[in-house]
DNA sequence: GTGAAAGCGCTAACAG
DNA sequence: CTGTTAGCGCTTTCAC
């Protein structure tokens, strides 16, 4: 046989060692010494003990067992972006005060990978979801419901779905940037998006169209496709900026990405920025406050949108397993403009 | 009693649907029905109606059984940091492709957070460990080997312990940067890099001393406080370059975010790079393409990196049990000097 | 070739 | 108040 180095403490050394039964010391061990009346004489010795040498339950017994593996499954977009980056340490900083572990993966808003993942966590039977939802994954959500699975969406939501959900109001983050360009001076403002019609998206071209509208003016919007490859897309706005350079004084990105690559072609036509064209990203980034100049936001409430996104499923995970599960919490934050010189008229 | 609604398909139901036994379902599940001389005939049928249900083994009854989980802890120094990033990103591809699942933790190279996350791998029971080790967690390090679960180092490693590690010569790479600057007719370079005293650090900083002492120059080395609170950083630099603004006419920066804070400085001193100073980083970053002017990196094999740590690892975790793990894998990878503007002479 | 059965380490009735 | 015991779902030996 081979040579078992391994020696793990067990429930059972434990036991045997205090000469109580095993059940004892994990009433003790599970808070409920009380409950079953354990003297306080014994719990404090099994207590005392297992610190001594250290006890930890193994985990993988106890969540079989129980069915609960205290892990909680997120699915975002993308890990890399710092957006998500910085919320999913936040959601991760607080779950694990609570005891709950957080395992990641991104989706690359891919709805196929994001099926994938979804399926890759319920094997591992993670006790609730977070999702930044790609399109087309309805299906699977609805299984993770049905199924009482505590989830929150964030960042975008569903529509027609009943879900929990964290997003943030886009609309009026747009609105306002593009009201602080009129009031600039600006008025061929442009508005460059994605081709994605999630409901974030769609958000932040309402509020810039609403605005425009507004004042009487045209909008002017050019969608590109989402991607991770960089060149194709700078090359795209590139082209786009080039062809409007006389129609147009400014541009709002709707994601921090397409604002780098459209700083990049901007860089490339060696445009000054705000003389010949101002700039305003959705979503802030530690590049947009080292630029020269320095890029006007429209940022997101990071903190305030992993803190509701842990609380409501918190929630729902220490609710009792026969309560019947409602999903309704459904929380809008705000957006704040964040003006830097990018978007501000120069003296001339 | 609660109403079960889940229905999740256990072995049993395939077994009893097919009138098999649980043994002969498992062993061809496991790909160990030619040895068990199990016949085509069943082992075709099983595998069809698997495939027909959508069955799934639960993971904790089969880590629990075989006390393999297949999962790789990843203990980095800091996950928001691109460099860990994309080589997390990279590992996890590799590993998924080949089975095995990663989960992976920032230690902000805190010893404490380091020795706290290496426990908690080992209580979810991790299968190996890749670690970018912070001082001081010799000693965790070699229980983990003791307990003979495959691990591997990347980025530095610890002087004294035999251990796999794979990491980058980071004195070729400062000695080339250094005599890149002198060659450009530079001749009073500055070299920031942190008070750490790690392996990688302390060879960034001897590649640097070596080209100036082989020119007969003297070495100006500011050391600052490791930390992830800017704005004190940024201080600290602010005063040091404005201190040698006339006995300093380049800086090398030992790490990305050491540039960062030293790019947002010398922006507050309206110096111009490379004008007024020349600037070569350590390590790449998005940031240093797009910066204007552009900023000369010593970059790191991000993908050979990965490539070594994973290949290393898997290798070990394919060894039988029995087998002695022989922990001497020791890689060094070489650097790349990327010239862009900010280290280039002007012509006058 | 196949099936019965013994656990992996833990929890939680339930019976004393 | 404490101990016995029956599993959670799976793997794997060993007897048929």
């Amino acid at each position: 046989m081979s040579s078992k180095v391994k020696k793990r403490t067990l429930i059972n050394d434990i036991a045997s060692h205090l000469e109580v039964s095993i059940a004892t010391v994990s009433l003790v061990l599970n808070g409920k010494a009380k409950q079953s009346r354990i003297s306080d004489a014994v719990a404090e010795r099994v207590l005392k003990y297992v610190e001594e040498v250290g006890y930890k339950p193994n985990h993988l017994a106890k969540s079989l067992r129980t069915g609960k593996t205290h892990v909680i499954g997120l699915v975002v977009e993308d890990i890399s972006n710092p957006f998500f980056a910085t919320v999913a340490w936040l959601i991760e900083k607080q779950a694990f005060e609570r005891g709950y572990r957080i395992i990641y993966c991104s989706t690359d808003n891919d709805p196929a990978k994001s099926k994938e993942l979804i399926s890759m966590f319920r094997e591992r039977h993670v006790d609730g979801f977070i999702i930044v939802p790609s399109d087309g994954i309805e299906d699977e959500v609805q299984n993770i419901l049905r199924e009482q699975t505590p989830t929150v969406l964030f960042d975008r939501f569903l529509p027609g779905l009943a879900t929990n959900y964290v997003v943030v109001d886009g609309a009026q983050g747009t609105y306002k940037a593009a009201q602080h360009l009129l009031e600039q001076g600006f008025r061929n403002i442009a508005f460059v998006t994605t081709n994605s019609v999630q409901t974030q998206m769609e958000a932040r071209l309402a509020g810039y169209t609403k605005a425009l509208e507004e004042r009487g003016l045209a909008p002017k919007v050019k969608r590109v496709v989402a991607s991770k490859n960089a060149e194709p897309l700078i090359a795209e706005l590139h082209a786009f900026i080039q062809e409007n350079r006389d129609s147009c004084d400014a541009i709002i990105f709707s994601t921090n990405y397409l604002s780098i690559y459209g700083l990049e072609a901007i860089n490339r036509l060696q445009l000054q920025i705000p003389a010949d064209i101002a700039v305003v990203s959705y979503d802030d980034h530690d590049l947009f406050r080292l630029y020269t100049p320095a890029i006007t936001v429209i940022a997101q409430p990071i903190e305030s949108i992993a803190k509701n996104v842990i609380d409501i499923l918190l929630e729902q995970l220490q609710q009792p397993n026969d309560h019947a599960m409602v999903n309704d919490n459904r929380i809008v934050l705000p957006t704040a403009l964040v003006v830097r010189k990018s978007s501000v008229k120069q003296q001339e």
